[in-house]
DNA sequence: TTACGTGCAAATTTTTTGCATGCAC
DNA sequence: GTGCATGCAAAAAATTTGCACGTAA
């Protein structure tokens, strides 16, 4: 695991288990309330710490799709992947498309720039409004919310 | 201009002609500071009120490249574009790629989506380090911080 | 005149930090 | 035992809001 200096405690544990183990993209919320069900003393502080530390080494990515909440996900190191959101009931599709990213390195090159990482989102709607209707309803997806 | 049941004052003619003549991209900030220029007394509520007001009325966008400050740019009927981010020296470029655009169709169609907006954003740095470099050095292009 | 806009300060919201105490190593 | 980690509460930072006063229409 990660040792490189850090310690392995029973929090850091927790909140690493909860956060793999979960559908993606969970807020800091989502996640804490997933954490607190099995132990509810653990604070927000930890929270963000830890998966600040994620972010860090490259583990987990940040995210954040304009409602003020950032989310968090597993880094794929094989594959980069972008985002689908769906802005009525919040789904999230990922896509991957390597023309795209050819694309990208062109544009970048007409510019003599170096691209380090991007961010790619298309924001619209499901156009399966059964689904969508029924995601939105069920939104004990949630599991906490202050 | 925008009489929609807008008042068209002193405050808003000012904060909108900045943001007008300005070069894009522009923080709150920044705005504000450059209004301060002219009228000392505006205050940060207002700016924020305005610049809501524009991108709720579809002349300006709001974008976040990460570091936690909002900037507004103006939009384009026409052509759509999407940015480049040098994250050492802060300069933006704008490009726009009707290959990417319909790739991002084929993306939704494929996961049944309709796309209302996107945000491609491609971070890194620029290669011609001495322009970087300048750029960077004379940051008085911010004119303002708190 | 009359309602909408402004400035100020206080409230919100999200995230970060300081610090005393606890626990991993 | 020693130092990093935790929890709490306070601090920051960005944005929003309430309210008395000003002003465009």
């Amino acid at each position: 695991m990660a040792e490189q200096g850090l310690r392995s405690t029973e929090q850091r544990r927790l909140i690493i288990d909860k956060f793999f183990e979960s559908a993606q993209h969970l807020t800091i919320d989502e996640l804490l309330g997933r954490v607190r069900h099995e132990d509810p003393k653990v604070g927000y502080a930890t929270v963000y710490r830890t998966m600040k530390m994620l972010a860090d080494g490259g583990i987990a990515h940040e995210l954040n799709f304009g409602d003020n909440a950032t989310r968090y996900e597993l880094a794929d190191e094989e594959a980069h992947h972008d985002h689908l959101i769906c802005q009525k009931c919040g789904h999230i599709i990922e896509f991957e498309e390597p023309l795209i990213e050819e694309l990208q390195e062109r544009i970048a090159a007409r510019y003599n720039f170096e691209i380090k990482h991007h961010k790619h989102e298309l924001y619209g709607n499901c156009k399966n409004t059964a689904e969508c209707e029924q995601r939105l309803a069920h939104t004990g997806d949630r599991e906490y919310s202050k």
